[in-house]
DNA sequence: TTTAGCACTCCATATTATAGATTGCTAATC
DNA sequence: GATTAGCAATCTATAATATGGAGTGCTAAA
C-alpha cells in the first residue's frame, strides 16, 4: 500500500500531533503548523480516505483522527525522522556512561537506566540468550567440603555460576577430574547442549561416580535453563501518561512487566532494532516497544526494551538507543567481558 | 490510652468490615452481623466518641466511619485475629514449598511468589544485611588469565561472588598467597570490615603486589555495598484493589516500588514481625507494609515485606507468613546454605 | 482539484432535581 | 445512668436535562 507524498505529510503530521497532544486530531489543526498549503476542507477530505485506507480512526462520528495500528506501523517505517537530542540530554547522558564499569552486566543496567531516566519510559534489558553462546571454559570450586561452585565462562564474556551440592563429601581431587572431564567434552560447544545425551556420555565417562556427575548436570540445565536476567527500570514512568490514567491500562501494563516470558519472546528476536505496535490480536493494545539490541565492540551485551503506550514518542526512544550506543562504542576500549583487553585496575 | 470492651469490638467490627467491603461503615451495618447487642443507635454513639479519640474519621458529616491510621495501629496491634486459611489455600502452598531447592535465594523467591499468590498483594523479599554477617570463607579463582573470581562465604550461607579483572597476567601461585592472606586476615570478621583499615594491613603484608590487591579490595567494598538483592513479585496486583483506580496512589505505590533505599530501611529493621501503616507524615498514606523475618532452621533467610493499601487484610497476610515460615521450618532437613560448616580449601 | 460554507453529530460540562443513606440529637424507655 | 426509638438535617450519588462548542461530511462554488 503506498500513499501519494501529500498523504503522507498528512499522516505524519497526525501522529506527531497526537504523540504531543494526546487529542484527536482534527484538521484544522494541522493547518499552518505543519506546512501543508492547503486548505481544512482537503485534509478532511484526505482524512477520510486515510481512514478509509485504515490508517487513521476515529473516536466518535464528530471527533478527530487518531492513528491506528496500522497508521503508527507506517509511520515507524516509512516518516519517522529522527530528533535532535537537547544539550542537556546529551550532558546527561555522557555523565552517565561515565562511570567505570567492571562487568558487561553493570553496563547493561547503566544503560537501561540512562535511557528510562532521559525518554521517560519503562525501559527492560534482558542478557543475550545463554543457549546461543558458546562455553569457553568451564571451572569447578570446592566450597565447604560438600558444596561446588561452578562457574561457566562464554566466549562473548558472560560468566553464569550456580551452587552445586552434595550428600557426601568431595575432595580437591575429584574436583580437578571434573574439571578436565568437563572442559574436554564441553569447551566452544553451545551452552544449550548440555542436556541429556551429554549427561549420558559424561556419566560414561565417569561412571564410578554418578552420584557426583547427577547434580551437577542437574543444577547446571537448570542455570541455562533460567530465565535470563532481566532488568527493569521506571515500572512508574508509564503512569505518567495519561492513557494509564483509566486503570485497566495500567493494569495491563503492569500484568506484562510480571510476565517475563512474554517480554522475553518479544526481546528475543535478530533484529538489530524492532518496534513492536501492539494491537487487538496480539493482546498489547495501545501499548508499544521499542527492541534494540546493544552491540558494543562486536560483544552483544543483551537486548534493550523500551516499553509505552503506542503512542509513544518513536523518535526521541530511537535517537536516545542510537546515541547511547554510538557513545558506548566510541571509547573501544572499554575492556568488557574478558579479562584480556581490560583496564581497570587501580595500580 | 485504652478502650473499654465494647469500644474495641465496634472498632473490631469496622475496621473488618472495611476491610471487606472498602466502604465507610455505618452504625446500621454493624447490627447482627457482629454479635453486638445493642442498638445502632448506641454504636453511634460510641462511634462518635471513637472518632473523637481519633480513631475513626468520616469522609463527610452524613457518612460512615472509617479507620484511622490510629485505628489501624491499635486495630493492628491489639485486635487482629489469625485466620484459617482455606483447605485450598494450604493445599496450594504447600504444592509450592515442595520444589527442592539449592539454595537460600531461590527458597525466598518460592516464598515470595506464594505469598503475593495467595494474599493478592505485592511481594517484595531483600536479603539479610551483607553488612551483618560474617565471613566464613573467601576464596578466589583463577579465570582466563587476567581475571579473577572472587567468592565470599558467610557463616549465615550466603554466597556473593564478584569478578575482579587485571592489568597484568596472574599466575596460580599468586591466587595462593591471596587466599591465605585474605582469609587469615578476614575469617570470622564483619563484612562491613572489608573497608580502608583492612585494606592497608593487607597491602603492608602484601607490599610486593600493591597492583594486585588494590583492585581486589575495591571490587569487594563495592560488592558489599551494593544494595542488597531485592526480589519484587505481584507489583500489578496492587492494582486488583479499588482506592488505585484514581491514579494518583498507583503512581505513589509504584513510584514506591522504585526506591529501593526506602523499601530496604523499612525492611531491615530488627523486629522478627513488623506492621508499618503509612500516613500523612512519613509520605506512605493509604499504604501498608508487613514486615516479616523469615527464619529457617535456625537462619535469617532475608525479610519479606507485603505491601498493598493501608485497608489491607492484615490477619490473612499475617496468617500466610506465619504458615508458610512454620511449613518451612518443618521439614528442619532442608539443607540451606551450608555445606556441611566444615571447610576444604585444597589447593 | 480545491475550498468556503453550513447543517449535523456528538461530546463535555454545567445545572437541576430526586432518592437514599447516615448521622446527631432529643426525648422516651429500661 | 445507660440505652434506644424517632426524626430532622446533611450530604452523596445518580439521573435527567439543557447548553455550547468542536469537528466532520457534504454541497456547491471557485
Amino acid at each position: 500500500m503506498e500513499l501519494d507524498s501529500r498523504k503522507k505529510r498528512i499522516l505524519q503530521a497526525i501522529v506527531n500531533e497526537y504523540i504531543d497532544t494526546i487529542e484527536p486530531v482534527s484538521s484544522g489543526s494541522l493547518i499552518g503548523k505543519y506546512g501543508l498549503d492547503c486548505s481544512s476542507a482537503t485534509v478532511r477530505n484526505e482524512m477520510a480516505e486515510l481512514e478509509r485506507e485504515g490508517f487513521l480512526e476515529k473516536t466518535h462520528t464528530s471527533s478527530g483522527r487518531i492513528p491506528s495500528s496500522k497508521g503508527y506501523r507506517f509511520y515507524v517505517d516509512k516518516l519517522l525522522n529522527e530528533k535532535n537530542l537537547t544539550l542537556n540530554e546529551v550532558r546527561y547522558i555522557n555523565s552517565k556512561l561515565q562511570s567505570k564499569v567492571n562487568e558487561m552486566e553493570e553496563l547493561t543496567k547503566i544503560a537501561t537506566n540512562t535511557i528510562s531516566e532521559v525518554t521517560h519510559y519503562t525501559t527492560v534489558a534482558i542478557e543475550p540468550n545463554a543457549k546461543k553462546q558458546k562455553i569457553s571454559e568451564i571451572k569447578f570450586v570446592l566450597i565447604g567440603s560438600r558444596m561446588l561452585m561452578a562457574i561457566i565462562l562464554t566466549e562473548a564474556g558472560i560468566i553464569k555460576e550456580t551452587i552445586i551440592k552434595f550428600d557426601r563429601d568431595i575432595n580437591q581431587e575429584q574436583v580437578d577430574t571434573l574439571n578436565v572431564i568437563f572442559n574436554n567434552k564441553l569447551k566452544g560447544q553451545y551452552l544449550s547442549l548440555i542436556d541429556l545425551p551429554i549427561e549420558q556420555y559424561i556419566m560414561s565417562e565417569m561412571s564410578y561416580r554418578v552420584e557426583l556427575i547427577k547434580p551437577i548436570i542437574n543444577q547446571i540445565t537448570k542455570l541455562i535453563n533460567d530465565e535470563s536476567n532481566l532488568y527493569l527500570k521506571g515500572a512508574n514512568r508509564a503512569l505518567d501518561n495519561p492513557e494509564f490514567k483509566t486503570g485497566d491500562l495500567a493494569k495491563r501494563f503492569l500484568g506484562l512487566l510480571d510476565r517475563r516470558d512474554f517480554i522475553e519472546d518479544i526481546l528475543d528476536n535478530d533484529e538489530d532494532f524492532n518496534v513492536y505496535i501492539g494491537n487487538e490480536e496480539n493482546g498489547l493494545k495501545d501499548l508499544s516497544i521499542v527492541t534494540f539490541k546493544n552491540i558494543v565492540a562486536g560483544k552483544d551485551l543483551g537486548t534493550i526494551g523500551i516499553i509505552g503506550p503506542t503512542r509513544m514518542d518513536y523518535s526521541k526512544v530511537i535517537s536516545v538507543l542510537k546515541y547511547i550506543n554510538k557513545e558506548l562504542n566510541k571509547d573501544i576500549n572499554r575492556s568488557l567481558g574478558d579479562g584480556k583487553e581490560g583496564n581497570n585496575s587501580g595500580g
